[in-house]
RNA sequence: GGGCCCGUAGCUCAGCCUGGAUAGAGCGGCGGCCUUCUAAGCCGAAGGUCGUGGGUUCAAAUCCCACCGGGCCCGCCA
């Protein structure tokens, strides 16, 4: 029945449509609307403003929305984010989808889900084949993170692929037959990891490839015998299994490409096979399981796989939401793309080395000295990446990411500090008593009721940005409110004030950003 | 050739899904505001053919079609 809602105005189209359907006048209908609305108890007046029906929430009103929250809901939601190669150092790319992983991961959280934080680690891929033969041929490089020696190493291996392809080919299938490089990997995801734990990023479980590599057989199996992939009989993929579409997934050499490998992990992620074991270790995020030959068989069997992994990756992802909405057509199988973080005239790229001085902790090293504080430049950063819609690319740049002013984390950060500060020193133990509003408060009040509506659409979107358009809106505000009024000493003030802090408070913290007492 | 994403103020973006009140922010530039709850802040003025052209509608930044510009993807590679 009502369309917008803006805390205290409800702009009525539904006026218009109805007008059109009943062939009676707009304004007629918006004034029904609004005399039906003054006799609910969370309204103390409704009135027609140009055709829109302006709605004051009554006291009673602000008190119940003011602490509304999500039910729990009996689903399931597996979502990946980062899995980056282990062969290189966080760049601000993968840090791009760490946060969003991670924000998203708190925003189902938030709405009552059951979420299960995954991390894939391809410990079998090409990129650290050549890594891998760079280090049993020229060993390690000097360097005290073994994520950056091994990237380093990888930028020169990168360009001397072409010449030794046989020799590194035959590490990777050793790799594959024999696991001779899990070790490697593992040191190497350790030093990743604390990029990880700098930011915050956490995980359940860290699933890597060659333990995938266990179903493969059956699922493949499985596959064929229940028709969701189709042998070619002739024609250029002769001797192949591939997807209704046509996209190879068994190579006519009876192995898995990489879609083929893909799918196995989407499939046992949703429960349709299973068997895979987990250890609880400790790594610099903490405690997470990690995938293994031994040890406890897990299983999620989740009602919605998120795979937060870049817009580049589109097509092959849509083939295989294809072929689980066939084999589940009640689940849901969603891939956030995000655009790439680039620099004005390149890329970062791994094989090229252009990530140098743009890696994830240099990022942060640069904001701890500019903002003088871990915490802020923190939230510095992850506002920055965040504010941007996914499908938008980010051309870095130092003055935007570590800026202090403006529409910056840190802007937010002030106004929770400031918020804070006067409602400490009210003294104030509980939730003050609202007991009148007037027209400033109203200004204020309609963003802080207005907070659902923005985080379901950080929800349904799976947009993290939607909570930091929502953070600024409301941090503006209450700037705005904080300059009109004196809170100190009038209670219906601190109602508001009290408010500001416990919402801003909870969207910093949607966003993965920690709050500081005072800056 | 086919597909996906982006195009809104000098610059960076929000708004588009679900059409409706004078298209909103920030940065930069201009002018104000600290003996009063944190000036990392607030207020004011300036700045817009919402890429272009059609269409649908009482009404289009928003929906549909075509085109233009930028990025990306389309291998039995990974």
């Amino acid at each position: 029945m009502i369309s917008k809602l803006r805390g205290y105005e409800w702009a009525s189209a539904e006026a218009f449509k109805r007008a059109k359907q009943e062939r009676r006048s707009p304004i007629e209908i918006a004034q029904e609307i609004a005399s039906e609305l003054s006799s609910q108890d969370w309204v103390e007046r409704a009135e027609v403003v140009n055709g829109y029906v302006n709605v004051k929430l009554s006291v009673e009103g602000y008190k119940r929305w003011l602490k509304e929250r999500p039910g729990k809901k009996d689903k399931k939601v597996a979502i990946e984010y980062v899995s980056v190669n282990p062969n290189k150092p966080w760049h601000i790319g993968h840090l791009r989808n760490a946060l969003i992983g991670q924000v998203l991961g708190n925003v189902y959280d938030y709405h009552g889900y059951d979420v299960v934080r995954l991390d894939y680690i391809d410990d079998l891929g090409l990129q650290v084949a050549q890594s891998y033969w760079h280090y049993l041929k020229y060993g390690l490089k000097e360097h005290p993170r073994m994520d950056w020696a091994v990237g380093l190493a990888y930028v020169e291996a990168a360009q001397l692929f072409e010449e030794y392809e046989k020799e590194i080919r035959e590490i990777l299938k050793e790799m594959e037959e024999k696991g001779i490089a899990r070790e490697f990997v593992e040191k190497v995801l350790e030093h990743q990891l604390i990029t990880a734990a700098n930011y915050g990023i956490k995980h359940h479980m860290r699933v890597f490839e060659s333990d995938i590599a266990r179903l493969f057989d059956r699922t493949i199996a499985l596959l064929k015998e229940k028709g969701f992939i189709v042998y070619q009989e002739e024609g250029e993929l002769k001797g192949t299994w591939t997807t209704k579409d046509g996209k190879v997934v068994i190579r006519s050499d009876g192995t898995a490409t990489y879609l083929g490998k893909d799918i196995v992990f989407q499939l046992w992620k949703m429960g349709w096979v299973k068997g895979i074991r987990f250890v609880k270790r400790k790594d610099p995020t903490g405690e997470v399981w990690y995938s293994w030959k031994e040890g406890e068989e897990k299983e999620i069997n989740a009602d919605i796989v998120v795979n937060v992994i870049g817009m580049e990756q589109s097509l092959p992802q849509s083939q295989i939401a294809k072929l689980v909405k066939e084999i589940y057509p009640e689940k849901e199988y969603i891939h956030v793309a995000y655009q790439r973080v680039r620099l004005k005239d390149k890329a970062f790229s791994g094989r090229k080395g252009t990530w140098v001085g743009y890696s994830a902790d240099e990022l942060l090293e640069e904001g701890i000295k500019r903002i003088k504080s871990k915490e802020l430049a923190l939230a510095a950063i992850k506002f920055f990446i965040l504010k941007y819609n996914p499908s938008k690319e980010v051309i870095f740049d130092w003055n935007k990411a570590l800026s202090t002013e403006g529409d910056s984390g840190i802007y937010i950060m002030y106004s929770y500090v400031r918020a804070r500060s006067v409602w400490r020193k009210s003294g104030m133990g509980g939730e003050p008593e609202l007991r009148e509003i007037d027209d400033v408060d109203r200004e204020l009040g309609k963003w802080l009721v207005a907070a659902k509506e923005y985080w379901e659409k950080a929800l349904s979107y799976h947009d993290p940005s939607a909570l930091a358009d929502y953070a600024l809106e409301l941090a503006s505000a209450f700037n705005s409110y904080y300059s009109k009024v004196r809170i100190l000493g009038n209670e219906n003030k601190l109602f508001f004030t009290y408010w500001t802090m416990k919402r801003l408070e909870e969207t910093l913290n949607l966003l993965g950003i920690d709050v500081v007492e005072e800056m």
